[in-house]
DNA sequence: TCTCATCTGGAAATCAGTCTCATTATGCAA
DNA sequence: TTGCATAATGAGACTGATTTCCAGATGAGA
């Protein structure tokens, strides 16, 4: 464990999750002007292969890195771009039904759920009247 | 709806789903070899903007497109990277919980599981024996 | 036919992510 | 301490997906 991936470890966990690989090279450059973009990119996947951080690619935009490290789901504001956690139990089923259909070996699932946050829902509403 | 957008759209759905713009763009390009890249990605986003096709972003790869719009789960396999379809009706409920837990409307989701396919479990097999 | 708007082809630009390689740091044995 | 081997880093070039720009083509309506 090197300096430079105690740096970037620390700075996933202190944000509070889901901020893409470029957002945490910015924040670790304020504090250490010289790691270079593919240090960052290396010791993320280390961490993630570790199971210290969890690695989440997430559509069109960036991979999102996690703090968080337990299985959990996001919810995705289609308007802001906003990331938000969520747990949701009843997945563990469809995993089973996954499997029974598809006769995969499922090891993991990752649902995004997509829709409009409750501060762009009424920034909607304010717009339209 | 001109005859690049209909070409466009025909390979989608006759191919039968999970094709990355690049493939698509391919197999557009031996019928009519003059159709340019960046037309294939504006028609893509326009049918599925349209409904027309299904686009969705997948991982650290390309996005996918798809011929069926209704809405539907993947199983990717994480060794030969397969797309498989499947229904998992449960995942409604999940739908609920996610707004009570969030407040977020949620307008749609969508879930990938990842595991092994019953092809490359088989040769995992094979492999370490 | 002329005009205007839209669409296309071609290519350059952008952006995330990876790879290479010389340099630097670290650890260990003599 | 010195010399050596190994691993990690910084800098930047490179790749591949996607977007953007622009000049020319197309087509509908006045």
């Amino acid at each position: 464990m090197t300096p430079q991936r105690l740096a970037i470890l620390r700075e996933v966990r202190d944000a509070g999750g889901h901020m893409t690989a470029g957002e945490i090279f910015e924040r670790v450059r304020e504090k250490n002007p010289t790691v270079a973009y593919g240090t960052v990119y290396r010791t993320l996947h280390l961490l993630a292969e570790h199971g210290a951080i969890l690695e989440f690619p997430f559509g069109d935009q960036a991979s999102r890195f996690d703090g968080r490290t337990d299985r959990h789901d996001h919810v995705h504001c289609t308007v802001c771009g906003r990331l938000v956690d969520v747990d949701v139990p009843s997945a563990l089923l469809a995993r089973q039904v996954a499997e029974e259909q598809t006769g995969f070996s499922i090891e993991g699932h990752q649902t995004i759920f997509s829709g409009v946050c409750p501060g762009c829902w009424s920034d909607q509403r304010k717009g339209s009247i």
